[in-house]
DNA sequence: AATATTAATCGTATTCATACGATATAACCA
DNA sequence: TGGTTATATCGTATGAATACGATTAATATT
């Protein structure tokens, strides 16, 4: 029991999950707003503003890279993160079609 | 350990990371579909459609529910689902917006 | 070379999510 | 009333996510 059956449907329905996901998590939201409001991203920042411990936000940011979100840098002892914008437009715009599409379909005013 | 933080952040970080977490899983987003496809949204037919056990569907349906994407009527002996369109409408938005505003912020070419 | 700084990874504990079968509930039909 | 149908809920097993401290790795600094 409680074998996973995400496979078994299509996989934009999986792609936009994954991507919702990477969101589903306030800290994670948090993240993206400092790489945006900063103009250097270095990662020391973000443990200094979020109330979470060092190996958290690490393990925050590889969500964020695994799934395309972010892109990281190794620059010097530090590493350099930054907003994937075509990546994340791209969701944007997906996500929002998704709920134009539902919207056409939706032919009655049911319940 | 393993303590829960997601109270430290902002209300609207929580809010919109709860909606991500209601379409972080495929198995919702075919639901969605199957809801704004049918002209009648019986919770039997997504039962048919879909690759999961019945108590499975009333659990997803139920997060749904909860996350406020949905609303649920009871029909006799059976329940009518259907899209809260305002709702989902809403966090479309307010997602878009979060995703614009990250966007004005960012005034560096990073990385 | 020795040490400090920065971030990733490892190990691990705890909590949450997913999945199912079995059972309960509630309305309808014979 | 007895049985059928439709859905929710319970119990439970397993897997994934979250969080932290400790350690490692890799570059700077002295």
């Amino acid at each position: 029991m409680a074998t996973p059956k995400k496979e078994e449907f299509s996989k934009k329905e999986q792609d936009l999950a994954a991507f919702a996901k990477a969101l589903a998590h306030p800290a994670r939201i948090a993240i993206l707003k400092v790489l945006a409001q900063r103009n250097e991203c270095i990662c020391g920042e973000i443990v200094e503003v979020l109330p979470l411990a060092q190996s958290t936000i690490s393990q925050h940011l590889k969500e964020l890279k695994t799934a395309g979100l972010i892109d990281g840098a190794i620059d010097g002892p530090r590493s350099c993160y930054c907003i994937n914008w075509k990546a994340f437009e791209k969701f944007n715009t997906e996500f929002s079609s998704l709920f134009n599409k539902l919207k056409d379909q939706n032919t009655k005013a049911c319940c």
